[in-house]
Parts: structure tokens; C-alpha cells; sequence
DNA sequence: TAATTACTTAACCATTAAGTTGACTAATTA
DNA sequence: TAATTAGTCAACTTAATGGTTAAGTAATTA
């Protein structure tokens, strides 16, 4: 199960809920780059695209490799497996419910019923 | 493709980060409740609580249905798709690399990998 | 009708966030 | 060695967050 107390939850979640933070891990999806070739296609300062890394890196979404003065950042997709289980949890809950209310429908002898756009695999 | 810049995944992630909210969440996935039966639990005021339900509302994590004074609150995982997808197009993209590795190594000869722990259901 | 219950709303406070600019450090290049 | 480059850090501003309490509204109960 998912530890829904977790802090690390917290600085992950609160990562992704910027749209900056969210392109600059879009970003890092096509490859490798520097804070400067990140900061590129932004109109703010470098400075603040610095302070947004600084939080992907605190939320362990983003790795960053110092090569003398370059800094190469790459996306470390590790944390978002814990994202994901944490979603999952409530979706898998629901998709059980559903699977339940079917059931229950098939004992009360009405219309069996066939649910659509959702995973079965339990 | 997900939608990167968009604002309802604003209001997703960020209504995500906080752990009382993610505790409401939770408490839904055992049935609906009212605000005051969430509310329950917590140290915090009434007040607070109403706060947290409303940003699970606007984040379309939250349905709430008014029954005279009562407000009967359910879990809507319809929203939760959306942060499921984005999160696994950061997944999927490094599952992709994964197997680019490993296809590269084969064709250079080198050793075979089997790489663990990771879905291959591409 | 009066009191209570279930909530929301408003006003407020302390803390944090996101951005700025300017000064700083350390590595590279001329 | 001097200048440039890559990036961080500190100080600051403005706005938003998360909590509080007190007051307000509407439905229910006595």
C-alpha cells in the first residue's frame, strides 16, 4: 500500500504542479542538458529556472552530474514510480468498486453490464 | 501525448501535494462522507477542512452533493487519469531508453541484460 | 418560533513561493 | 593574467498557502 503520510509525496506532487517544472522534465525526456540549455526556451532569468531544478532535484525527479563548471541534468524517473503507486491506489480502488457494483448487479439478476475505457487487470 | 502547460494539471498536482488532502482522498476511497465526517480525523478546524474539500473540488478530485444541510462528498477519479498519464509519459519515455540500451548493447555484442523490476508492455 | 446543526465566508496572520536583480565562485578561454 | 562563461546565492517584492476565529446562512429539530 501507499504511505499517504509520505513527505516525499509532498515534494513530489508539489513538483509536478508547476507547468515550468513540468516542461523542463519534458525537456530532459529528449536527453540530457545543462541549466542553461534548460533555461533556454524560458523568458525568466536564469536564476529562477536554477531554483526550479533545485526543487525536481529535492523531489529526486532530477539528477544532476557536475562536470567542472556545467551542470548536466538528467530526469530521474525513480520517484515517479512512488507517484504513480499513490494514484493508483485510488483509481485501482474505484475500478474495484465498479467491479463490485457489477457484481452486485449480476446477483440482483439484472442486465449484465459491461464496463468500458478501464484496465481489468486484478 | 499529455498536455504539459495545462492548468488542470495544475490544480491536479497541487490539490495532490498536501497530506491532509491526500488523507481526505484517501478516507473517500472507503465510501463517501460528509464535511464533517472528513473533518473528523483532523485537529484542524472545520473551516480548514472546507478549504481543503473546495481545492479537491476545483481539482475535480472531489464531487460534492448537497442534501439540505448536508454536503455528501465522493471520490471523483476521473481527474486522477489525467496525472496517471502525464506521470507515465515520463515513465514510458525512460522505459523506451531503457530498451534502446538494451537493444543497443545487443547489437554491439556485448552480454544480453535483463532489466528487472520495470513493465515491458509496450 | 427558537435553538441547534452543518457548513461557508470573511478577515486576518505567519509562512512559503515565484520571480527579480546584483554580487559571488569557480572553471574555461583568450 | 584577464575576461568570459556557467551557475549559485542572497536580498528583496509580491502573491499565494494554510491555518485561525468569528460571523453568516440555510436546514433541521425541539
Amino acid at each position: 500500500m501507499v504511505d499517504i503520510q509520505s513527505s516525499e509525496l509532498d515534494l513530489l506532487f508539489y513538483a509536478l504542479s508547476d507547468p515550468t517544472r513540468r516542461q523542463i522534465l519534458s525537456k530532459l525526456n529528449e536527453g540530457v542538458s545543462t541549466v542553461g540549455g534548460l533555461a533556454g526556451p524560458f523568458r525568466m532569468s536564469l536564476a529562477a529556472i536554477s531554483k526550479h531544478i533545485k526543487i525536481l532535484e529535492k523531489a529526486n525527479l532530477l539528477h544532476r552530474k557536475k562536470l567542472g563548471r556545467i551542470h548536466e541534468c538528467s530526469i530521474n524517473p525513480g520517484a515517479l514510480k512512488s507517484a504513480e503507486a499513490c494514484i493508483q491506489f485510488y483509481t485501482q480502488f474505484w475500478n474495484e468498486k465498479l467491479d463490485d457494483f457489477a457484481e452486485h448487479l449480476e446477483r440482483e439478476g439484472k442486465t449484465k453490464i459491461e464496463i468500458k475505457n478501464r484496465k481489468r487487470n486484478r
